[in-house]
DNA sequence: TATATACATGCACAACATTCATGTATTAAC
DNA sequence: GTTAATACATGAATGTTGTGCATGTATATA
């Protein structure tokens, strides 16, 4: 590495303010100070930023591209130094969330309310990229917590039980199918069925439901994001297995139905992942002990 | 912004390598120095990074916030330094490339080596952000092309015609409705039909081919994915109105047919789109030249 | 108890970014 | 066409600070 962060600033400051008095005023720093530091940093890189148009200064494309990765990076630093001085100073615990499997949020904005009044001093982040590995996501510490479906035991991570949900097909909305009491994986046979994973999850439909069944559907669909799922469905244009939770919304609003699996019905419970290594009572334990409570309030039945 | 690049650079530094001295090392300078600079960096920030366990360091929760922030940012800064040193030099001129409204980038890897050899101090990075707002993209300068569809005249954007395409009506594999020479937008009225916009674009077929008939399609679907609505079709769930040019990788494997859209047909000229303020012979528009040379060649009739 | 490992500290030196004052080139004003 | 204003560059002095060396402290191992 090169440039220093006053030159990341400066790409930036100059980018934004477009010539080079303003942007010395915005850093804090003379004219002549910016000045050489443009010339320090053309320096160190071999190459110029700038050419002169008339008595102004115009990026060179070369200066374009290097401006850019300055218009990103730095909000991403500004923003991390923050979250470490509010977390730090113990203002704010930040606490970075996950849903593990499904992109689904609907009852975000409410148990964010909810934390904000147990627990004020902590702050949710929520962190999207955990929905395909959210286990290295809390290895690497990319995550604090992740909801997680099924049992997954790993040593490292504890769950903390959060509730019991079903796994149910979802149809489009009083479809045939689901005005039965309960469905078996034969009557998947013939039926276009999407999944919202390539892989097999254990615990989940394929090993639990299909597989045992020795069924195949005939036409199956990956399609990575839950919510277009649903919308698939309540188009009419076929049918999936999904958690009962993650389709609450679109059951409520009445764009699909869902239906049991097999006799006993298929339940499937979820749970905070943490790491182990989390001290007691760090603000991660404290939101994970808030999200089973809050499942446990009545308003969410 | 308090904490410089050495200071990031320590952090993934010692996150990757866990302790001092070896992180000391892969920094270059002495065990000391890095004592000094944690120390530094603490002291800037107000709060401490690393804890003591025993004898060596472990980062504290906060330690562990900003540090993804430097795992998250330092490669694109070094990527960018390259990147600016490759264009700088003249070795090689980088050219970011974006395709607006599909994402379909199968032609690509061909194109890249057409390139590559046609003029070796040229290399192109794909930016796949270009395909929600390529002009503002351009604009911006995160990217120096965009490969766009229709007439998209607009002040400051220059665009070079690439070739001409046709608006063809996308269904499953040998459908009904693809052994007709061509059909009308009535013929759509009770079929399930996917678009990949939510927006009306000018000059694409909502606009010129199913509006002016008074027809409106009783099913419609939005998935922003063009990929996504093939693999949907190819399964017998619909059918949709695309570029002719976006589907050629399905057409020619069979997973889906086409058929025209009424008796003259719906052309659809594509362009590459560059900034005006681009000079005569830059790579960028060396690189639209390459593209409608490319275009021309009979290898890709 | 002795020795090795892991990190911290005090001090001196060298490097370098900043300021102040001034210079140069371009555009606007009269 | 001359003068004034604007925009940025340059040179030298100065002060800040990051670094290495030598050494110190605490913990783990033999």
């Amino acid at each position: 590495m090169k440039l220093e962060i006053r030159h990341w600033q400066m790409l930036k400051a100059l980018s934004e303010l477009g010539n080079v008095a303003q942007a010395a005023d915005a850093l804090g720093i003379s004219q002549s100070a910016l000045s050489h530091r443009i010339a320090e940093a053309e320096r160190r890189m071999g190459g110029k930023f700038f050419e002169k148009e008339g008595r102004r200064l115009k990026l060179t494309p070369a200066g374009a591209l290097i401006t850019q990765a300055a218009l990103q990076t730095l909000p991403i630093l500004e923003r991390a130094e923050n979250d470490f001085e509010l977390d730090a100073s113990n203002e704010k615990q930040i606490v970075r969330l996950g849903v593990a499997s499904y992109s689904c949020y609907y009852w975000l904005p409410d148990f964010i309310q909810y934390v904000s009044e147990k627990s004020p001093n902590i702050q949710l982040r929520l962190v999207a990229s955990a929905t395909q590995n959210p286990i290295t996501g809390l290895q690497h510490g990319s995550v604090d917590i992740v909801i997680a479906p099924g049992y997954l035991a790993t040593p490292g991570i504890i769950p903390t039980p959060l509730f019991e949900d079903e796994l149910v097909l979802v149809t489009p909305y009083n479809h045939d199918l689901s005005h039965n009491a309960y469905i078996e994986a034969q009557d998947l046979s013939r039926q276009q069925y999407y999944t919202y994973s390539q892989n097999v999850l254990p615990g989940f439909e394929y090993d639990r439901f299909i597989r045992p069944s020795g069924v195949i559907p005939q036409q199956v669909e990956v399609v990575e994001m839950t919510d277009a799922i649903i919308e698939l469905i309540s188009a009419g244009l076929g049918m999936s297995i999904l958690s009962k939770w993650a389709v609450d919304a679109a059951l409520k609003s009445q764009r699909v139905s869902c239906t049991q699996l097999g006799k006993q019905g298929l339940d499937l419970a979820w749970s905070a992942l943490t790491r182990e290594s989390e001290k007691k009572n760090s603000a991660a334990k404290q939101v994970s002990s808030l999200l089973a409570l809050w499942y446990k309030a009545p308003k969410h039945k």
